[in-house]
DNA sequence: GTCGGTCTGTGATCGCCATCACGCGGGCGG
DNA sequence: CCGCCCGCGTGATGGCGATCACAGACCGAC
């Protein structure tokens, strides 16, 4: 069984699908689409955007292997809530909705684990709304770089490298390339983080904790 | 069986449920308390709200009659992700957690109704956090006042009031009452709103929807 | 009716962050 | 191997909104 964060899905479901391999940069549905598959990130990365005011763009979430995505549609019927788009090669596993809605039927203990994947996206949608509401650029960057530390990385004690360019960052954090190159700039001063291209390195992490909650 | 927005609960399974009668500013639960138990809105209205530096108050919804709320520790277990103080006398039905999972696991149906409860508030959320972080007070005050129109009037094509106060609308919105007062000052003197004590009466709904996209 | 508290409205100032602008370096494709 | 483009770093400037400050209006309690 899959697990990790969004959702699971068992192997027999699982089975069902159809597995994709993706391109870099391939599109798997837009924004507003009426599509209702649902994905399960299997190898690579996959980002999940909406578009916004300016040509600027919103980075809702980025998928690693074992991530369920693409399910509120399948859900609830509407459009997409936003477009997913692959950042590597990767491999995604492809059920109808249908299939999935039936397996959710069939199978209580998917519907709980559906559930429970749900709420966990709705928790860490709530703690974004009130990051971005209440706090400065610098703490939400420090916070962030933690989170994206547990998803790459793992949590353990050592440094931990997250992959991600800076325009990334600042689309994740609502914010400018600028103000989060700036944001950066400020924790590499401090000697927690080092930067690199397309890559942060996180050296000191209980630093950084502390200055999460701090800055 | 009862259906507004937030999942839905059959009348087989409220009836298992208590009866609870609230005078306003009762707390049913707070932010991290480790309790499970799922409410539905049967009368009166019921604030969601968090805590945020520096003391202030974000508030996360408002719950009218037919709502269900506090679902999301019941479904992880996790501790309550807000605080829920009932705003009127208003009158409620507990379910305990361990009732609800049992009732899902019993019905597909419930499961699915939950689930896509869940992911309309997940809608809900992704679309504050787009809003927050790319639109300005102005924008997001014209939003916000045609969804509360929605959930507190209908949406009929009169006039519509809004019976909220501005000191709320502010928490709402993750800013200040003052600025709060004065978006709500430039479209009274546009012309799409008046505006009153704990009220706002919105008489143009067509030209604050144009307002809404422009601002 | 009067008093107190809450809610509303608005001016002045300040700071964070968006915007514009530019230079630098390093990886990769030809 | 070399140039080009993408990603990074940083200064200058301006605007939106937070903060501080105060006054008037409405409502309920007594």
């Amino acid at each position: 069984m899959f697990e990790r964060g969004r959702g699971a899905v068992p192997d027999d479901v699982l089975a069902q699908g159809r597995r994709r391999r993706l391109t870099a940069g391939q599109v798997l549905f837009r924004e507003a689409d009426l599509s209702t598959s649902v994905f399960v990130c299997v190898s690579g990365r996959v980002r999940l955007v909406v578009s916004a005011v300016a040509g600027r763009e919103l980075l809702l979430d980025v998928l690693v292997p074992g991530d369920v995505f693409g399910d509120l549609s399948a859900i609830d019927g509407l459009g997409r809530s936003a477009s997913a788009v692959a950042m590597d090669e990767s491999v995604v596993v492809e059920l109808s909705g249908a299939d999935y809605l039936d397996a959710v039927r069939a199978s209580p203990e998917l519907a709980l684990s559906s559930l429970r994947g749900l709420a966990r996206q709705l928790r860490r949608a709530n703690a974004r709304i009130r990051a971005g509401e209440t706090e400065t650029v610098a703490a939400r960057t420090a916070h962030l770089l933690l989170e994206l530390a547990d998803r790459f990385a793992g949590s353990g004690p050592g440094a931990a490298t997250v992959p991600i360019t800076q325009s990334d960052l600042a689309d994740w954090l609502g914010t400018t390339r600028e103000s989060a190159a700036r944001a950066l700039g400020d924790l590499r001063r401090a000697g927690v983080i080092t930067t690199g291209r397309s890559r942060i390195v996180l050296s000191d992490r209980p630093a950084l904790v502390a200055l999460a909650r701090t800055a």
